[in-house]
RNA sequence: CGGGUAGUAGCGCAGGGGCUAGCGCACUUGGUUCGGGACCAAGGGGUCGGAGGUUCAAAUCCUCUCUACCCGACCA
């Protein structure tokens, strides 16, 4: 490609808004641009760094037996209906009606099209296993896109859909998936994890989360730097203190103005591990079949020196999604906020306790009377809830599997891997005989890569002061070939037989100073420069440089193509010697 | 959806009732320069986000609205 007739073309400045490196970089060296909120165009570079992504992806998506399809962007609303998630999902998936008025929807993901799929195909035990994947364009109507491609509302994904038997058969392609997840983002020379994690709204129930761990990110991981434990906050567990001690006798005291935990304890002179507190949620409730919504509140009990973890609790309330209560929605159910609890609170609302505050004893808990608190409240003894885990995982916690302390990080989910069982397979009538003669659900996987999120994470992962610094394999280019001599037909000369040797190679062939092609050299990141200039050419060389590691040399003009292929075949090994082969323990 | 900020040339920004709307970069032409964002000269480019209003006069004041960004809610 020569840079004089290149699309795109540089920028000095960051166009505002651009927060971090990568999304900067990508922007000034043209590899996207914005259009609205969420909505970006893949320039040439661009678009051959995803490119080079998607090539990687498709290798080891076939590597694991995948077969390439490719499913409709726009769906039928009726098949959304059958798994109840036409109702469910909310206004993240846009709907619209064609021009008879039959209710479409922009997919967001394609459970529900490739089971529609599957159950045209798969009527015998015989036909299993069978695994397809696409890579195509995901609409999500996100409140806030946000971050530059971390954060969007279009993008192209890698979705594959397993179809297994039973369970062992599930889990072998799920851990085939695992290792071929890290093979992948190996070779595209990024660094991930794989967390444990919250299936949300895929309905599943064994899942993982890949992160590449960097401030930009938005999820909260958290890690044992001691025993390897690792696991998204929302589902993160470690392990608590628990305060089991004799019961007392309940007893109402004044506490005027107390209204936090911390008031609470200056107060009456105690540790926050002595209190009980109350979160108020409301919870939403749709009905899958109906579609029909309904609220009710979520009175959560913690034990003071905890907080709690939102989507633990709403898992365990089994909501659709919860949000903060209204002080008009919990003083509606007899309860004072600033000095809340179970006790003396109505039946019509959800009670969930964490297990912490169930093994302790003789809490401080609000009276559900202003200025009012109660002393030695017992769970079970004076009142009533569903046990669970919803407390949120914080660095030095202790960790669930060693008891050393947990770290916690800055992560973005760049994949992630589900066992969705039969929720999809059996809402929408996808079953096979069996060997016996039975009717059988098939039992279904699901695995997700954001394509244009790795780019951005590569982006973030390897830049300078000066610009983007690209790995070989996703490079858009391998070379960027810079002459500065006056004669063109030397720089013409080189940029033809490298392209013949096969070399992909980006031509600056402008006019212009040779600052300006070296600072745009820098800021598009190509991961080898050739110059040609007339200091070295007078002995018939031109130099070399690495971007990653300015490593410098100069080669004969005559030995260059061989040279260069040598130096790219070294640059490919290096990640290639670096590959990521994990099993899933 | 709540809170905040901002929309003026391709990009980054200044101007904040007054007559011709600027600056830097980028762009065009000519000349000089030629290994780390060159210089000189001459140019081109704007419905000042949109609509309505106030006024002799609006980029500037008022009202409404749209859009983007940041924080939060949200998010496989």
């Amino acid at each position: 490609m020569r840079m004089s007739n290149m699309f795109s073309r540089t920028l000095r400045e960051a166009p505002s808004g651009a927060d971090s490196k990568g999304y900067e970089y990508l922007l000034r060296a043209g590899f996207i641009r914005q259009m609205g909120a969420g909505i970006f165009s893949l320039l040439p570079l661009g678009f051959r760094a995803t490119a080079k992504i998607e090539s990687i992806i498709r290798e080891e998506m076939e590597r694991i037996g995948a077969q390439e399809i490719l499913m409709p962007v726009v769906n039928t609303a009726d098949i959304w209906k059958e798994t109840g998630r036409y109702y469910s999902i909310d206004k993240e998936m846009s709907r619209f009606e064609d021009r008879a008025g039959r209710d479409m929807v922009l997919a967001m993901t394609h459970e529900e099209a490739v089971t529609d799929l599957a159950r045209g195909e798969i009527d015998s035990y015989r036909r299993l296993p069978l695994l397809v994947y696409q890579i195509q364009t995901k609409w999500r109507d996100d409140p806030r896109p946000r971050a530059g491609l971390i954060r969007v509302r279009e993008f192209t994904m890698k979705d594959s859909y397993s179809f297994d038997r039973d369970q062992e058969g599930l889990d072998k392609v799920y851990r085939a998936h695992y290792k071929a997840y890290f093979r992948i983002f190996s070779r595209c020379a990024l660094p991930a994890i794989a967390v444990g994690a919250d299936s949300g709204m895929m309905g599943g129930k064994v899942s993982h989360e890949y992160m590449y761990l960097s401030p930009i990110g938005e999820d909260t991981i958290i890690t044992c730097p001691s025993c390897g434990y690792t696991a998204n906050r929302q589902v993160a567990t470690f392990q608590k203190d628990y305060y089991g001690e004799e019961m007392k006798m309940l007893e109402k005291v004044a506490t005027p103005d107390a209204k936090t935990i911390e008031d609470l304890c200056a107060y009456l002179h105690i540790e926050p591990r002595q209190t009980a507190k109350a979160v108020f949620m409301v919870g939403t409730f749709i009905d899958d079949h109906t579609g029909d919504e309904t609220e009710k509140l979520i009175v959560a009990i913690i034990r003071g020196d905890m907080d709690v973890e939102e989507s633990k609790l709403s898992n365990a309330a089994k909501a659709n999604s919860i949000r903060p209560a209204h002080e008009e929605e919990i003083v509606a159910h007899g309860i004072v906020p600033g000095f809340g609890s179970l006790i003396g609170a109505d039946d019509d609302l959800i009670r969930i306790v964490d297990d912490s505050v169930a093994k302790s004893n003789n809490l401080v808990a609000g009276a559900n009377e202003v200025g009012y608190h109660y002393l030695n409240t017992n769970f079970g003894r004076d009142y009533d809830a569903t046990v669970a885990d919803i407390a949120s995982a914080r660095q030095d916690y202790r960790c669930p599997v060693c008891g050393k302390p947990l770290d916690a990080s800055k992560g973005v989910e760049i994949g992630n891997i589900f066992q969705l069982g039969t929720r999809y397979s059996e809402s929408m009538n996808c079953y096979y005989q069996d060997e016996d003669g039975t009717r059988k659900p098939v039992i279904m996987g699901s695995y997700g890569i954001g394509v244009g999120r790795l780019l951005a994470c590569i982006a973030e992962e390897y830049n300078d002061e000066a610009g983007l610094k690209l790995p070989i394999s996703v490079a858009p280019y391998q070379v960027h070939l810079i002459s500065l001599v006056k004669d063109n037909a030397v720089g013409e000369e080189i940029y033809e037989s490298l392209q013949k040797a096969g070399i992909e190679v980006l031509y600056d062939d402008r006019k212009e100073s040779a600052g300006v092609k070296f600072a745009d050299a820098d800021l598009i990141g190509l991961p080898i420069r050739i110059t040609i200039g007339n200091r070295s050419l007078k002995e018939g060389k031109v130099e070399v440089k690495i971007r990653e590691t300015d490593e410098t040399t100069s080669f004969l003009v005559s030995d260059l193509a061989d040279e260069v292929k040598a130096t790219i075949a070294r640059l490919q090994k290096e990640i290639d010697e670096n590959i990521v082969e994990k099993e899933l323990d």
